[in-house]
DNA sequence: CCCTGATTCGC
DNA sequence: GCGAATCAGG
């Protein structure tokens, strides 16, 4: 991939606004995150004032809220937390949401189906164990991946394995020609 | 183990 | 000039 004036600029854009190597280079497409690196060195951009990780973010501050409803106290209060960070317009947003296992306390439907919730990766930004399950129209603008976590090697997370490998399973199979 | 940027050095 | 490998850190 070459280095255009296109791409430069973008490349500058993104950086000063705060975006990773990593990210800047999901977002440019065909380089890595170290020729991003290597690049704004040779531009003599300035670097992330503290070397070595995340830049500051008011994590504490920001988003940190309750989101569903009270746990029922024998549940051990077993909470995923994840941060996901994604650019929005010019804007590095950078979030910790709380995932919580148990959907409803004691209110069961008869399907019990945990319905992940999709990070709406870009497919520049699906890595070997994120849930690579296409979401929406692949023409239009908010087309994403699931991205939620996939177990093991598996190319999906738990739920949309189980649409993925489902092939005629839910009805009795009334015409089974296998 | 995931990630971050920084540096080096062969190409 | 480029960027993979490596280093150093969170």
């Amino acid at each position: 991939m070459n280095w255009t004036d296109e791409r430069v600029e973008k490349l500058k854009r993104l950086w000063s606004e705060g975006l990773s190597a990593s990210q800047i280079a999901a977002q440019l497409g065909g380089v890595s995150r170290n020729a991003v690196i290597g690049k704004v060195h040779r531009l003599c951009l300035p670097g992330r004032a503290k070397a070595g990780g995340t830049v500051a973010t008011g994590r504490a501050s920001a988003a940190k809220r309750t989101t569903s409803a009270p746990r029922a106290p024998n549940y051990a209060s077993r909470v995923t937390t994840r941060t996901v960070t994604r650019a929005v317009g010019a804007t590095m947003v950078k979030e910790e949401i709380e995932i919580e296992p148990y959907q409803e306390m004691e209110y069961r439907p008869a399907s019990n189906v945990v319905v992940p919730i999709s990070r709406r990766l870009a497919l520049t930004e699906l890595t070997e164990r994120t849930c690579k399950w296409p979401v929406g129209d692949p023409l239009k603008e908010d087309f994403h991946f699931c991205g939620c976590e996939s177990p093991d090697a598996s190319p999906y997370c738990g739920y949309h394995a189980k649409l993925a490998y489902q092939p005629v399973n839910e009805r009795r199979k009334v015409a089974a020609r296998v």
